[in-house]
DNA sequence: CTGTTAGCGCTTTCAT
DNA sequence: ATGAAAGCGCTAACAG
């Protein structure tokens, strides 16, 4: 079932049924009426792989992203993919599981793939031999979540927010603020939130207590030994909401309370956060949006005919939202 | 940068390249290196649009499903992509946020994109016009989730685990067992956990109280106005998780405490109900695995060249947890 | 407005 | 073990 089939059913030429589907107003309305009943009535739909390897363009864009367990990136990828729908292309997502050596192959796969471009959340764009590669094929891509100063990013100043969060949380009364980080070295936005909390630590002229949980499945040991000791922290800032979620866990059965006993906030703003019992505090990031506007530059660009730049990065706005897991410390500490 | 570039470089023909790199047995062992090395050096990797024209198979699975942000399909996409990459398979995922219009444009989407074979969630098996039209198109396709008697489907059996979820709190002493149902019109899941939850009504001997919310984001006044009356239930069985902590939530806020006051057990088993400072009860599903398994089924079907069929249906063990949001009731019904 | 035709990059007979 | 050549289905000059 080929174009052929059609045009001789319709009595046109092949041309004419290829310019039916793609420059209509360069058919006669009756030629083009009968050329897409025929296609309707046997079923024909134009082969992508015979247009792609025509025009070479396929309407395909790469998506590499850490793993779709966590829920940020699985809703922006959500945003991802409504915005590329609704201008007509297809996505292929591809998972890292946070292992470098999956990053190169994964781009070199949707490279092979013939995708038109690329949206990519690294672990560092700095040394990211992925993105050399991808510059160096002249391949168009945005960064999410990402930031760097040449590359194209779309993202939310970690930074900022959360040394915002940490004077908040200081002026609540809190005197004894931690941070709970996964692997820094795996994850720039990591990094960030971490420069943000050192900041925001120093302005209250506190003292920084930073506990980098090793593991991707987190092992909160740890924490709950720091939570158990005197003078323990009164509150918790966290990398992300799902290591404030297990932080939460880990202080409440070790017979805490959180609030009263002890401020845990988040960064990331997942949805879920907002439909527990206790809503989650949490520097809340767009991140449907972040996915969306991630494609938008792309597409942009592409259908411009050019590489999206460092030019066209967006920073776009968090909210933070105490929630109901931070409060002003309970007991506040003695001079 | 095509294969006649490799070809010349390497001082053989095109045959020889392309057998290199699809037979590599039929070639000499020094052929294949020297190639091999040219390969490299240039960057060449075949052309997936070339080569699907010519084979006529693509290698990519198309994956339809409602939502991304339950993190139930995210989980499951997750086990699917895992499965698909190790096999070479790239997938392309769409969703159709819960509208039957888009299940049908999806699958057209996908056959005009050559997937090779399909997995998809549908809302209803029966009456779904995607899933005839793919029959009759002769497309391998498997269903995740959904069940019924003459397609290949991959999932848990829904209604004796609810049943057994109700046994359960009857056991426990609840007297007054409701349910709480997203749009039982959409989702043949819902349907299945509904007729679960009034078998268990029955085999107890109680009376049935079916709470449906209408929308997928959930109002859920009318569950509150149901808890605050007397006589209220004191267990809650709902259709999925995400109902679930919204209902933990709403009993919360009218001042109920959980499970002292009420039992609420959910459905799904997702991830992150492991780590909430109260442990979601929740009728566990192997999301990932469910993934997988469509995967795999899928997979072999076409490199058998066959279709899968309703024989190829795969019914996975589910396991009851009744976590910390579930308890005995803590005043037991006067009688 | 419509038709003819070359060729996108690859795999695969069929020869040698 | 290797090569020559046909053709997968489509689009885009080009010609009329």
């Amino acid at each position: 079932v080929s174009i052929l089939a059609v045009a001789r059913e319709a009595g046109v030429s092949v041309a004419t049924v290829s310019r039916v589907f793609n420059m209509p107003d360069k058919v006669s309305p009756e030629t083009r009426k009968r050329v897409e009943a025929v296609a309707r009535r046997i079923g024909w739909l134009p082969n992508a792989s015979a247009r792609t390897l025509r025009t070479q363009k396929s309407r395909v864009l790469g998506i590499v992203l850490p793993t779709l367990l966590n829920p940020v990136f699985a809703e922006c990828l959500q945003g991802l993919a409504l915005e590329a729908a609704r201008r007509g292309y297809a996505i292929v997502p591809v998972t890292t599981e946070y292992e470098l050596a999956r990053e190169a192959s994964a781009v070199a796969g949707l490279q092979a793939a013939s995708v038109d471009g690329m949206v990519l959340v690294v672990s560092n764009p700095a040394r990211s031999a992925a993105l050399r590669r991808l510059r160096e094929a002249g391949l168009p891509y945005v960064l999410a979540y990402n930031r760097h100063r040449t590359h194209p990013c779309v993202g939310v100043d970690g930074e900022q927010a959360v040394a915002e969060v940490v004077a908040r949380l200081a002026s609540l009364g809190h005197r004894r603020i931690a941070m709970v980080t996964g692997q820094l070295a795996v994850s720039d936005r990591a990094q960030q939130r971490h420069r943000g909390y050192l900041a925001g630590i120093q302005a209250a002229g506190q003292r920084p207590l930073v506990l980098e949980i090793p593991f991707v499945d987190a092992n909160l040991d740890a924490l709950s030994r720091l939570l158990g000791r005197a003078q323990a922290p009164t509150a918790l800032v966290c990398s992300n909401d799902l290591l404030a979620l297990r932080s939460i866990r880990a202080a409440t059965q070790s017979g805490l309370r959180v609030p009263a006993d002890l401020s845990v906030i988040g960064f990331d703003g997942i949805a879920l956060g907002s439909d527990l019992p206790q809503q989650l505090g949490s520097v809340v990031q767009p991140n449907a949006l972040i996915g969306q506007t991630a494609a938008t530059l792309l597409i942009d660009a592409l259908e411009r005919r050019a590489v999206p730049t460092a030019a066209d990065s967006r920073t776009l706005p968090w909210t933070l939202r105490l929630g109901e897991t931070c409060a002003a410390p309970a007991r506040v500490a003695g001079p």
